[in-house]
DNA sequence: CAAGTTGGTTAATGGTATTAACTAAGCATT
DNA sequence: AATGCTTAGTTAATACCATTAACCAACTTG
């Protein structure tokens, strides 16, 4: 289990070097891929962390040229944050080198095996959530 | 799939906060609690990190008495690490906790799902060993 | 004994992330 | 319109995770 983990972070790990950037604006432009345009608080929440964090990263994927801010016309305290074309080029090439990783991964598995184990990793993740719950509680 | 590490590395957060420990030394009294009385070293390779990182850790958790060194009689270099009786107490603690968690996950499965998600995780580790490997000879 | 190897430490650097303090803008309410 | 609260975002301080490089001391080997 705990390898299953382990090696999950290692592709992230893998990713950056090979993409030469921090796992954060990796994950962060899979976020963008998904959603579009957003302020950074939608970003902060979106990758589940602090405002102040979700802020640097942002600042620093503008220093690369990933990202820009627009000021929202209706409100002048937020900014709106969208992908450059070559933020985009980016996230196209890694949300690619993902999607064949998983089909790799998948491709290892008979095709009754893989209908298990995503069936498995459903359960599994209920069974966590349940348990991660309970012990919010305490 | 994404959740399942997440939540995973969630639970290390909470037992971090929960046993008011850094998670590189919750990981590092876990790896004692299996292996005894280890060289830096051995710790270093335990722990998947470089010897520096382990030499730290450990002088970290000398300072919290959770671990003590003795040099090694048969030669002047190495330095033999083991937990302390408080580092024992910990180890003994958080190694409950794991378990405990485990089995609440676990009993939250009917038995047949139980032997289905193990069998899964087997399968998806060596798939994913397997496209690791492939992907490092590239 | 000189040369190379191994065990461990320290320093420099960089990434991840949080909390706290702050500014500026918007929104109420009197 | 002035006061006061809330929200969006930034900055600074702090802490943890981890690596590489430089180094010393001790062992091994030719």
């Amino acid at each position: 289990m705990s390898e299953v983990v382990h090696c999950c972070q290692d592709r992230m790990v893998y990713e950056s070097r090979r993409f030469n950037l921090p796992q954060a604006e990796i994950k962060c432009l899979m976020l963008f891929a998904e959603i579009g345009q957003q302020t950074v608080t939608q970003v902060a929440q979106g990758l589940d962390v602090a405002k102040s964090r979700a802020s640097n990263i942002l600042s620093d994927m503008a220093t690369r040229g990933l990202v820009s801010f627009d000021p929202d016309p209706d409100d002048g305290r937020v900014k709106l944050v969208s992908l450059t074309d070559r933020g985009k080029e980016y996230a196209a090439e890694i949300g690619d080198f993902i999607t064949r990783i998983h089909g790799a991964v998948l491709s290892r598995l008979e095709p009754p095996e893989r209908v298990m184990v995503i069936k498995s990793l459903e359960l599994l993740k209920n069974a966590m959530d349940s348990v991660k719950q309970q012990l919010e509680e305490m």
